[in-house]
DNA sequence: TTGGAAAGTCAACAAGACTGACATAAAATG
DNA sequence: CATTTTATGTCAGTCTTGTTGACTTTCCAA
């Protein structure tokens, strides 16, 4: 599609070069150092309140979908109901998140952040924010974009129609 | 430096709206999302071992450094001397980490994949470069070098000065 | 109305991170 | 040569966060 087609090997080679198992290796260990500094900075302010990444995940999209229900959050999470409602037990005692029988559904519980609970999120995500917007700075636009579509063909499928849908809806 | 410095609001606003909290929003969450994926193939495998994580990074380090120390590898991976103790000790029992008394020194101990070692690091990281090959491909060579620029300003300076000597002296 | 499915909760357990204390051997230093 | 520092390994205990299994409440459809 996007690849000019030279024809014999010489061109090919150079066209794929980007392909090799080397260049792999090195977006392989960069993911994984830089998934480190990613949340490097969250962590930091958890120890303060004696709350794990499961805490900052569930307040982040809490506060990103409000009125969310717990299977939609199992959902997006990716972790089975049991480890999820630790969480939220621990962040409904703390006042930071509240939950609301659902009106259609009684079943359901309807998830909301407290003030409290907007606080911890703006303290978290300024801070996961800072340093993706000095990165963002120093790497240029384009290389933003890049970035972006990247990690988009690497998430599940799923995962990247959920962040669409957000993306349109929201 | 590498912006271009229009007069008045309107030309820096259009030049920043790359560095939007909603853009750096959208960031963070694909980094969430990507980085599952990016775990995903090689936790399967690592099941069938009954190994971890763990395990993995440091088949994956051991396999980049043939050679490499105790200590050498708690700096690459960040991790208490316990934690990655209790991963070599069950990597050496099950015969795919060797570890030799150093030569100079021999306080140290000098890490080496086995044959079944290697086995092991070729099947999990295969696994995970096979995902970043498709990604690789579907997104283009422009984005990729985004996306490892972008992955570099993330990390911490130090990661980075590593990542930059393995590709220069490696 | 009754039985199954769905949403959520509680209890117990395991992996893998952590800290702290301690042991051993070797190297470095005065 | 005595002492200190360094590199590694180990034991014990804790914490977070994942797991499975059993349970209640609620909804819905046969």
């Amino acid at each position: 599609m996007q690849d000019r087609h030279f024809p014999g090997q010489a061109g090919k080679g150079e066209n794929l070069l980007f392909l090799t198992d080397d260049q792999l290796r090195r977006g392989i260990e960069a993911m994984f150092f830089a998934y480190r500094g990613f949340t490097a900075d969250p962590d930091r302010i958890l120890e303060n309140y004696a709350y794990g990444r499961a805490h900052h995940r569930a307040i982040h999209f809490i506060n990103r979908s409000p009125g969310t229900t717990v299977n939609n959050l199992l959902d997006i999470l990716g972790v089975t109901k049991q480890s999820l409602n630790r969480v939220l037990r621990t962040l409904i005692e703390d006042g930071l998140v509240e939950s609301r029988i659902g009106t259609r559904d009684k079943r359901e519980r309807n998830l909301y952040l407290t003030e409290k609970g907007r606080a911890l999120e703006h303290e978290l995500s300024e801070a996961q924010r800072a340093r993706m917007r000095a990165a963002y700075r120093a790497a240029g636009p384009e290389a933003v974009e890049g970035f972006r579509k990247v990690l988009e063909q690497i998430m599940d499928p799923r995962m990247r129609r959920f962040l669409d849908s957000l993306s349109d809806g929201g």
